[in-house]
RNA sequence: GGGGGGAUGCCCGAGCGGUCAAUGGGAGCGGACUGUAAAUCCGCCGGCGUACGCCUACGGAGGUUCGAAUCCUCCUCCCCCCA
């Protein structure tokens, strides 16, 4: 199956540009192509993987990615798709969180070793390096002579904005230029033909392949992939507590894998094609499963998701910490969800230590969710309890004040602790 | 340069001298229903105190007042319109 074929199946495209052309240069061999990111934060979030796994899946066909990392358009802001202007970050926030984001694209694409040959490898650079020297007349000169005032003031993107009487800064409004730019740049110093990103940068993409065409004369493509949103509306990647990041220090593993099993029934066929490397016949059988049986295909989506981005060793872990939590063996075996050979572990609950003094005195109900990290503050463990949200070993507390203590150890020293549904402690005493 | 409009809790957005920890919506959280889903319904939703209460909060600094998110002054930032 063709590559670009493949990429509709799954649902990474949107649009493209001259798609009969760009289909005939593939053909013709390995193609280098980009996407750029903006290092607005020091993780980059589940929302992006749309983005990279489209650069994963190409790069599987034999094409190489470039992924940009914007920092230098960071320092402007694109107002695509925003509503209003974005905060600025300093350059010194921009190359901390590069840095950060670095690794992170490593773990879905192949990059390129320093010192070793190209191929198909990818490579992670900054554009930085040269919109920082940029001559402002020499840009002006070669670069934004090609761009029509006119035609940009059409673009839904900016005319938006003045229609709506926002506030549109010249700087934002140069921001397609600049975008142009490194497309230019990149086919220049990388060869690159093809820009990848979300379809809320069309019009900055094919605004790069027309600068492309007009300096040098080559043609250069674009593929938008569609922005994703779950069946439900909501904007892929977000939830409860923001964002779902990459970063296991800001969402842990356990809630990454939680947050693909929990996804809309509706959606897990759709994410098992785009945020797994499952083969489509794969996926297919686990198409059409009825009530209960989801639960097989979204463990089969969170595991694969989660070893993806946190390796394979992370992914048991959640699994197993998952089925133990939620009673999952009356649905599934761990065999139908892991692929062959790897063998169940020990779940591993999210846990906290209480010196065995306090419960020697009796801690009240409240206290304990608060130590435990269960409850953000006194107030809200009290409502928690209240509400009926608080869990001891399995059974609900209602009495805020209500004291723990020593008699409530289960046999290994521990205690269960619960809010709501989802969320447990395992409290050891120390 | 001139004229006008803003800055309120996670976000949007009321409030325009006391009854304001501040209406409403969204998000979030808990519960019921279920399947850790969706939809629906109910409750919670600044912090500390087991109550009366206290503290912090309406861009910042002062002031008027018994009393200010609400009035005045200055400052900072933002937006719109005309040049």
């Amino acid at each position: 199956m063709h590559i670009l074929e493949e990429l509709r199946i799954r649902g990474f495209i949107k649009d493209v540009t001259d798609e009969d052309g760009l289909r005939a240069r593939m053909d013709q061999g390995p193609i280098t192509f980009y996407c750029g990111f903006d290092p607005t934060n020091r993780s980059l979030t589940a929302g992006n993987l749309v983005a990279i796994m489209l650069q994963a899946f190409l790069q599987r066909a034999g094409h190489r990615p470039l992924v940009i990392l914007g920092g230098g358009t960071s320092l402007i802001g694109d107002p695509s798709g925003k509503q209003s202007t974005r905060k600025v970050l300093t350059p010194e926030q921009i190359r901390s969180n590069l840095e950060s984001q670095r690794p992170q694209f490593g773990r879905f694409l192949e990059l390129r070793e320093l010192g070793s040959e190209a191929g198909h490898a990818g490579e992670l650079i900054d554009n930085a390096s040269w919109l920082g020297e940029l001559n402002y007349i020499s840009f002006l000169r070669d670069v934004a002579c090609h761009f029509s005032v006119n035609e940009m003031l059409t673009a839904e993107t900016y005319a938006r904005r003045l229609r709506d009487q926002q506030h549109l800064s010249f700087v934002e409004f140069n921001y397609r230029l600049v975008q142009a730019y490194d497309f230019l740049h990149l086919h220049r110093e990388w060869d690159c033909e093809l820009q990848v990103g979300g379809s809320d940068q069309w019009g900055n993409c094919v605004a790069g392949t027309e600068l492309i065409r007009k300096t040098t004369g080559a043609r250069a493509w674009v593929l938008t992939a569609p922005l994703l949103t779950t069946a439900a509306g909501t904007k892929m990647g977000k939830t409860e507590k923001g964002a779902v990041w990459l970063d296991a220090e800001q969402t842990s593993t356990f809630d990454y894998f939680q947050y693909w099993m929990n996804c809309d029934d509706r959606d897990v066929t759709r994410f098992l094609r785009m945020f797994t490397f499952l083969s489509l016949a794969e996926i297919a059988a686990l198409d059409g499963l009825e009530d209960l049986d989801v639960y097989r295909a979204k463990a089969i989506l969170a595991w694969h998701a989660t070893a993806l981005c946190h390796g394979e060793d992370a992914a048991d872990s959640a699994l197993a910490t998952s089925m133990l939590l939620f009673d999952l063996e009356r649905l599934f075996r761990w065999e139908q969800v892991v692929p062959v050979g790897r063998v169940p572990v020990a779940a591993d609950i999210p846990q906290a230590e209480i010196p065995r003094a306090q419960l020697e005195s009796g801690l009240p109900l409240f206290k304990l969710f608060v130590e435990s990290g269960l409850a953000g503050s006194g107030k809200q463990a009290k409502n928690l309890a209240a509400q009926g949200g608080a869990y001891v070993n399995g059974e609900a507390r209602r009495d805020p004040f209500a004291v723990v203590g020593l008699g409530d150890l289960r046999e290994d020293q521990t205690l269960l602790l619960r809010a709501g549904k989802k969320k447990y402690c395992l409290v050891r005493c120390s």
